[in-house]
DNA sequence: ACGTGCTTGTGAAAGCGCGCACAAAGTGGG
DNA sequence: CCCACTTTGTGCGCGCTTTCACAAGCACGT
């Protein structure tokens, strides 16, 4: 436990921009399905919902991809940030939990589209392991750890009750799943050099709950016209 | 168009703190459930997964809720992190797309729970209206302004194709509703005022795999040891 | 009544992230 | 060849966030 420098800033792409990286690619595509072959940052910024010298700013971390006077190349810059990303390379991951939203999560058609592949589903409910989930057959948990090894499993995704949760992320973790999706109300415990990011949506509802009483707070009688909304 | 003065910080609460807020009032009400009475900001920042300089700062812009040498009331807390959210009224909902993704959100109890209440589902599908979907029959799109206007609808979800979310998303501000909860991968566009909130599964996990590439980039045959990471 | 020990609440410092504004760099027309 | 125009890449200031560190405050035992 060395107390760490003030981050010497590895080699680094900035967090807040990372999550952004996203967000453009899938702009570029959409330009790229209508034949755009160029676009500035004005454009592309007005399409992704930021601001045109964030983007640039951004866009500026993964090198100099850019012509002045002209723009940004589209194909290009596809093949960059999905480079970036680690999407150029395929990924497996496997779902715990084959309930209504792990069922969903099965069936969902938009991940293989970009380097995801599901190659495993597990459940611990005798009435679910064997039945077939969009093409895939629903295996004990206790095979995890083989799912896990024989396909090459990267990254877990966590859609069981909350209770169940720290189980199954510590089971990932000690298969050696070190990206784990979370969708369980719980804060997970995991040893240090694994990511997890959380999807949870009660949070969501309540931050919208909050801002939506502050503005009925604020608006008496007259109109809005309350500024200052930050839109995620 | 007027500029904005640099933000008065109007009475507020830092989004930062707001987006914690749910994540205290749930390990609180854990505590709750297993009949402690009083917490320290080290006990609670342990569970909630934080600092907990940074969990005494988030609680001071409540107020001064704790006694010193002691720490805080568990109930007294639950009320005041409740009322601040906005978890003191109801809060009824709408989803529009009742597909693999709108019927789990529909099954799922958790929200009912707190204050959230599922007060309407729509769907375009001429095979999916009609059907009852937890216990609520699933209305055409057209009903949209009806269903709000009659039961106070003032949360909307969309969990419908990405083509279709832009529409909803106006018809829902049109008939009033200033807080959108979209599950849609697009980038949605609103009047001023309205509160957008997204949830993404595929940037969840596009940046998953870019730490996960990081790290995988580091590591040439040693073992792990990879610090630095930020969870979320 | 008073000291001991624990915990809160917050000032101060450092790090990040955002957006303005502009120089640098490229394009294209004359 | 030069000039007008467009757009990138970034220096800079500002405000938000996090974390440290500690004085102030409270409980409890003696
Ligand atoms: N459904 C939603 O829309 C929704 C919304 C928000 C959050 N969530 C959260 O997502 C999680 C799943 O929700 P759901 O509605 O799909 O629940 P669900 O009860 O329908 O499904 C949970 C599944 O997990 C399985 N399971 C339980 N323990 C397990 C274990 N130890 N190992 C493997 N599998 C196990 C169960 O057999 C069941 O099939 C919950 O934590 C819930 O809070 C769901
Ligand atoms: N299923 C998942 O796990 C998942 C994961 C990530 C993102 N998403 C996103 O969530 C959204 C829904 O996903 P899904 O898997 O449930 O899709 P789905 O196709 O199963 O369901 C979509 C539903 O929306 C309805 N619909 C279409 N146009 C409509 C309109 N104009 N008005 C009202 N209803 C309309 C359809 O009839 C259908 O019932 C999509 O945008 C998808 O990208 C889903």
């Amino acid at each position: 436990m060395t107390s760490r420098p003030p981050r010497p800033r590895e080699r680094g792409i900035p967090e807040a921009t990372v999550a952004r990286l996203p967000v453009y690619l899938r702009a570029l595509q959409a330009l790229q399905d209508r034949g755009t072959l160029t676009v500035s940052s004005e454009h592309l910024a007005s399409i992704a919902g930021v601001n045109s010298a964030k983007l640039r700013k951004d866009l500026s971390h993964l090198g100099s991809y850019g012509t002045r006077g002209v723009g940004y190349e589209v194909e290009y810059l596809v093949y960059q940030i999905s480079r970036e990303l680690g999407l150029t390379q395929d990924w497996s991951v496997a779902i715990v939990g084959i309930g209504n939203l792990g069922r969903a999560l099965a069936n969902y058609g938009g991940f293989g589209t970009r380097g995801f592949r599901i190659a495993g589903l597990l459940d611990a409910d005798p009435a679910v392991v064997g039945k077939t989930v969009a093409s895939l057959d629903v295996r004990h948990i206790d095979n995890l750890e083989d799912v896990v090894r024989s396909k090459g499993v990267s990254i877990g995704v966590i859609a069981t009750p909350s209770t169940s949760a720290q189980g199954v992320a510590s089971r990932f973790v000690e298969a050696g799943v070190t990206s784990i999706l979370n969708f369980a109300p719980v804060v997970l415990n995991v040893p240090e050099g694994v990511d997890v990011r959380k999807v949870d949506l009660s949070i969501e509802l309540q931050i919208l709950a909050f801002h939506a009483q502050r503005r009925a707070d604020g608006d008496s009688g007259r109109g809005v016209d309350r500024a200052g909304l930050e839109l995620t």
